[in-house]
RNA sequence: AGGCGCGUAGCUCAGGGGGAGAGCGCUGCCUUGACACGGCAGAGGUCACGGGUUCAAAUCCCGUCGUGCCUACCA
């Protein structure tokens, strides 16, 4: 590409789709296990197959993309596996739909016929995700692509399902689990979420049997009282100990129950005793166990009332607890009824409300498992960024409960267990059985559960790279170097992983886990599709580039705090792509030829060059430190400033004399090389952050070859830091910027020259700022200018001091004598303000013998000037009285 | 009920013991040979409130108020 021909803005589109096909040609981001370097590698979280690009995916890929980018410029030997999940309830859910709009259902279809459907749909739109990362500039290794249900990785699954299971820490069993009547699957407790709805607490009377009374329960789904098989109260409880053991009679039903002691009931809520349903309820189902209680299943697997529910038998969950309270008030049982908000449990796919259920179901016993999880962080194998997490993850495998991982729906791993029918044994194997290793019996029946999801998903830092086997990738690249997620997976995917990597590897899946801000919309809501606030970042990404997606929100991503996600921000960054795009374009019509940057200390860089390498230097090393620590904000905002308000702003600005045809050869070739070294490091030290457009001028840079992806990251280099340049250029800066203040609000033309004189008594201060006069006068039209160590006010000028210089400009018959009075007064009071600011931390006897000598000595210095300046200031208020004016 | 955050410029947010910062917005001026997706300049803040620690608090500690999220078996 001609760099002369470089468009007039940025146009990201054929920029972005001839990049993507350049790397993906070249296998830029194909890993080598064989290659040198040290091993950076990341495991995508796997979105699901089915799924498209959301914002949160956005930032998910676009964070672990810059460090994918970052490492791989540093030598670092890079692997970023992409993948995804086969989400099995919400996938099924999605094709039987489908089937239900086309009269069917999963039923109709049978098992194979229905699986076969739900892989047809994957193929149709898996896959999908992947190249919309693709165009988000992530730089996966796309030949290394995974699915959790793939053959390697169903392999895995198979293989730590038998292992655990021989190990005992599998096992099967009648339990209490959460189960959606929609769905028609057992959920772990993970997978229910708590809502806040208006109920009701209704009061009932169950009688003594021997008529003495009764005792007063309250419940939230009176229905389930069908299921009662005791009443609980407090052992403690004086007003009930007379009544333990005594029985009750369940009205409507007729059943006689017991009245059992149990320290979990509360004494302060409600009347002190409850009703139990142990078949209906968590906390009755472990109480029942604990007093040995019959379990009555009064609901079925759709939410309906069972043959033990009597004369309701077939009715609705709800339509039944509507008759029975009717029909407990006609009989007088139903004491009273009060509103009452509660919160229910609703399946996180449907969100229909779950029953608590009894069923045979699989579970992984987790207390083995997590307490080497656990051990893995507090002791610093793992670290968890921000920290604070990793107190949420402490609580967490503190109190992890059995994780149940049955599932009855079709789409997933089904469990490789068989039973004999012949003589019931259990077997549990690698390889289909054919005949069962006790009886010899052939009658095998096999599992129809699968596994949930997530456990294919915990074992994915080590499947994607091929275990069981042990391959080559497995032993460069696990652990894993970072996993990069958001908070809301951390019990569901990264705790699972640390439990299964540690037990199955022996060693954590990741060095490090970053957990980054969910992004919101720009009223801080949750984003969700029924609440029609979704950013939907190919839009976003269509619309200004994906540069500038990218750069909002790294921008956006601080520790610790959600994005609210604002479309002016996304468009204030493509303002940026484009300034970047534009200084480039400047900088390529000079660089036709190209030479060395001369050493630092070199008298042929003039005080801007050695200013601006000095600022990149102090740029590389801000970026690099920013993206190590995770800290991407501050990184993309360094990026920022440093391109804009220093390169830009004052850099170009200046070195626009230097590239001027009437300039000296050398002169020019020294700036040319300056230009062009700054540039260059610019494009990579932005590159991880906006990689098409870096790329692109990176290509379209004279002299330069290869890909820029693979180009070195900058490093700094010490020799280049100058204190000095810098100290001066501020001081430049900081005159040239009163100058045009003072001109500004007197209405001076930008174009008028005026004279300038700028005096500092610090002789040696006064050589270095004449020395590079010229900044000033490339910055303002100056018709005459003094810099010196001694002087008075020239006539006709205003007068402003600021630092340690007094700056007068000459604007001729313009100069009214309120305007000096009034710039003179501003500086004044700011003089003063300062002063008394210095001077009371000085006059604490405290703060000068307790402060450290660095931070006092400031504080003199500070006062010192301050003082100065206040004297420079009168004196120049009295030279105007005493002139009369 | 516990836990974790947050409250800083009109808006969105950085910062986190030693003179309050950015972007956007706002107000003036500027068609200056990279860029009007631009340039120059400016206005704008008791850092929620009350205590405490400290020589020094926006920053650390305690409390209050407001707000958000996570966890939990008060039926």
């Amino acid at each position: 590409m001609n760099p002369n021909t470089l468009a007039k803005a940025y146009e990201p589109h054929a920029v972005e789709d001839r990049w993507l096909r350049a790397w993906d040609d070249a296998g830029a981001f194909r890993a080598d296990p064989a290659s040198p370097g040290e091993a950076f590698s990341i495991v995508i979280p796997p979105p699901n197959v089915t799924g498209s690009l959301h914002i949160g995916h956005a930032l998910n890929n676009t964070l672990q993309d810059v460090l994918a980018r970052y490492h791989r410029m540093n030598g670092h030997n890079v692997l970023w596996v992409p993948g995804t999940d086969h989400a099995g309830i919400a996938t099924q859910n999605v094709v039987e739909r489908q089937l239900a709009a086309e009269g069917t259902s999963r039923e109709d279809l049978g098992r194979e016929a229905f699986i076969e459907r739900v892989w047809t749909w994957k193929a149709e739109s898996g896959g999908r995700i992947l190249a919309q990362l693709r165009r988000l500039g992530a730089s996966c290794d796309f030949s290394r692509e995974r699915f959790t249900m793939d053959d390697g990785l169903s392999r895995a699954v198979r293989e730590v399902f038998v292992r655990l299971f021989e190990e005992g820490l599998i096992y099967r069993g009648n339990y209490i689990i959460n189960w959606c009547p929609r769905c028609r699957t057992a959920l772990s407790a993970l997978e229910v979420e708590r809502e806040e709805r208006a109920g009701h607490l209704w009061h009932l009377r169950y009688p003594f049997a021997d008529g003495s009374g009764a005792v007063s329960v309250a419940t939230t789904r009176p229905e389930t009282m069908l299921g009662d098989t005791a009443v609980a109260v407090h052992p403690d409880d004086e007003r009930y100990t007379a009544r333990v053991g005594a029985r009750v009679v369940l009205p409507i039903v007729g059943r006689e129950i017991a009245i059992v002691a149990d320290p979990v009931v509360s004494r302060e809520f409600g009347t002190g005793a409850v009703k139990v349903t142990p078949a209906h309820d968590f906390n009755d189902f472990e109480l029942g166990l604990r007093h040995g209680l019959d379990v009555v299943r009064v609901l079925d697997l759709d939410a309906k009332m069972t043959a033990e529910a009597g004369a309701y038998h077939g009715l609705d969950r709800y339509e039944a607890r509507k008759r029975v309270v009717a029909d407990l008030d006609a009989l007088g049982a139903l004491e009273r009824v009060e509103d009452y908000k509660l919160g229910v449990g609703v399946c996180y796919r449907c969100k229909t409300v779950v029953e608590p259920m009894v069923s045979k179901q699989w579970f992984v016993k987790t207390g083995p498992l997590a307490e080497r999880a656990l051990a893995a962080v507090k002791d610093g194998r793992t670290h968890i960024i921000p920290v604070q997490w990793e107190k949420t993850y402490y609580e967490w495998m503190e109190n992890i409960r059995d994780w149940c991982i049955s599932r009855q729906i079709w789409w997933g791993h089904q469990i490789p267990a068989w039973t004999c029918e012949g003589c019931g044994e259990l077997i549990v194997s690698r390889r289909d059985p054919t005949s069962c290793p006790k009886c010899g019996g052939v009658k095998l029946t096999r599992e129809t559960d699968v596994l949930d999801t997530w456990f294919s998903s915990a074992l994915w830092p080590f499947s994607t790279l091929g275990w069981p086997d042990q391959t080559p990738d497995l032993t460069r690249y696990y652990p894993t170097t970072v996993l990069v997620t958001a908070f809301d997976i951390l019990f569901f995917w990264v705790a699972r992983m640390m439990m299964m990597g540690l037990h199955f590897m022996g060693e954590v899946p990741f060095r490090d886990v970053y957990i980054h801000a969910l992004v919101r919309d720009a009223e801080g809501q949750k984003m969700s599709k029924s609440k029609g606030n979704v950013v939907d970042p190919l839009e976003v990404m269509s619309r200004f580039g994906t540069d500038a997606l990218r750069f909002t929100l790294t921008a956006l991503a601080a520790q610790g705090r959600d994005i609210k996600l604002a479309e002016e921000r996304i468009e204030g960054y493509r303002h940026f792509m484009n300034k970047l795009w534009n200084a480039a374009r400047f900088c390529y019509l000079h660089l036709d030829r190209v030479g060395e940057v001369p050493p630092g200390s070199s008298a042929a860089l003039t005080l801007a060059d050695r200013w601006i390498l000095s600022r990149l230097q102090n740029a590389t090393e801000s970026i690099r430190a920013s993206i190590e620590a995770f800290r991407f904000n501050d990184a993309a905002l360094r990026v920022y400033s440093f391109v804009w308000s220093e390169f830009c702003d004052w850099y170009i600005e200046l070195a626009k004399h230097d590239l001027a045809h009437d300039a000296p050869d050398e002169r020019r070739a020294t700036a040319r090389a300056v230009l062009a070294r700054v540039l260059g490091d610019i494009l990579k030290l932005a590159h991880p952050f906006m990689p098409f457009i870096t790329e692109e001028l990176w290509s379209a840079m004279p002299g330069q070859g290869g890909f820029l992806t693979h180009a070195p990251f900058p490093r700094v280099e010490a020799e280049r830091v100058d204190r000095t340049a810098e100290d001066t250029m501020e001081t430049l800066i900081e005159i040239v910027k009163r100058i045009r203040d003072v001109r500004a609000q007197l209405g001076v033309s930008p174009r008028m020259a005026t004279e300038v004189q700028v005096v500092t008594h610090d002789a040696e201060r006064a050589e270095r700022l004449a020395r590079d006069s010229e900044v000033l006068r490339r910055s303002v039209a100056i018709s005459e200018l003094a810099i010196v160590p001694e002087g008075g006010r020239p006539a006709g000028a205003v007068t402003s001091v600021v630092g340690s210089v007094t700056v007068h400009v000459g604007i001729g018959e313009g100069a009214d004598i309120a305007a000096i009075r009034e710039r003179l007064g501003k500086d004044l009071a700011t003089a003063r303000v300062d002063h008394d600011h210095h001077a009371r931390k000085l006059g604490n006897e405290g703060f000068v013998a307790r402060a450290p000598e660095d931070v006092v000595e400031k504080e003199r210095a500070g006062l010192a000037g301050a003082l100065e300046r206040i004297e420079r200031i009168e004196a120049m208020l009295g030279i105007l009285e005493e002139s009369g004016l």
